[in-house]
DNA sequence: ATGATAAAAGACTCTTATGTCTTAATATAA
DNA sequence: TTATATTAAGACATAAGAGTCTTTTATCAT
């Protein structure tokens, strides 16, 4: 799997905020619940969220979570970075050490190009646009 | 990760065969040790290419594993399909079920073309032209 | 034939990712 | 101030991936 089921939890979570970014906080089991992921596990992956100043969290009565930062200003990057490092971008595909350009192995010269692009695309995109196309082309965002 | 341990220590093995590949049999306890990993984890994977008909085996001495078509022929893509499966190019990135053009999600613009490029790379790229790269080039095979 | 070599098969262990549950802390509302 | 809602924290459980060990089977060399 290219990302964690983590990961992509999270994704998702900020996409749901990203198209729900007229709510100030909203409730972790709402997100939960629509996605059919496990509440305490969301709750979890969101923390880090929240500690990395992404989202910003409430707690009691109209708690919940929210955007810290404007859904345009953060990437796709932004989230894989804080749940799955950037171990994938960054080290060599066949797990030999030291991946450079002046120590290749002999997958280097695919992946350098694939991981880069990769990288430049997940960068680039940004929730804003994600949510955008979400709501006025009606992308699907959980199941069905 | 990209791709599993399993499915890297079965490409490093199948580059060495195709760098050694004027012998027919190399028996895995040298590979194992070249490469510094478990000879039984290695003997698992490599049973699973042998009965993918890639590489043939023979018990006893003077045994070992070799390769059972031409280096040239076999593609990265066909070592990954036998040990990682084709999940990876098939799924949906964020993990919803049936990933297609007509049923796509948010991230499936990106998603399709990366995936559908690397599959091209991965496919294009044989073992015959990477055994030469190594021994021609001196590029790594394992470790430093 | 016998012994040595090497893959095949499978039981077993260890580690990590994933997921569940319980308790504490904090904010709102009545 | 008390009840309720909600995140935070962390213990615990399950599953999958990774790795080890032992026994069996097949081949070669003597
Ligand atoms: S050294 Fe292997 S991908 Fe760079
Ligand atoms: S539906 Fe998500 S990547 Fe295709």
């Amino acid at each position: 799997m290219l990302l964690s089921k983590s990961c992509v939890y999270g994704i998702r979570a900020v996409l749901y905020l990203s198209v729900n970014d007229e709510r100030e906080y909203v409730p972790i089991k709402e997100i939960s619940d629509k996605m059919g992921i496990s509440f305490h596990f969301l709750t979890k992956i969101l923390q880090v969220l929240t500690n990395a100043g992404m989202i910003k969290s409430m707690k009691g009565a109209k708690g919940g979570v929210g955007l810290n930062q404007k859904a345009s200003s953060i990437s796709l990057y932004d989230v894989i970075r804080e749940l799955d490092g950037e171990t994938l971008f960054e080290e060599c595909v066949l797990g030999l050490p030291g991946c450079a350009d002046d120590n290749p192995c002999s997958m280097h010269k695919i992946w350098r190009v694939t991981k880069a692009e990769l990288k430049k695309e997940l960068e680039e995109e940004n929730f804003g646009s994600l949510a955008k196309q979400i709501t006025e082309d009606e992308i699907r965002l959980y199941d069905i």
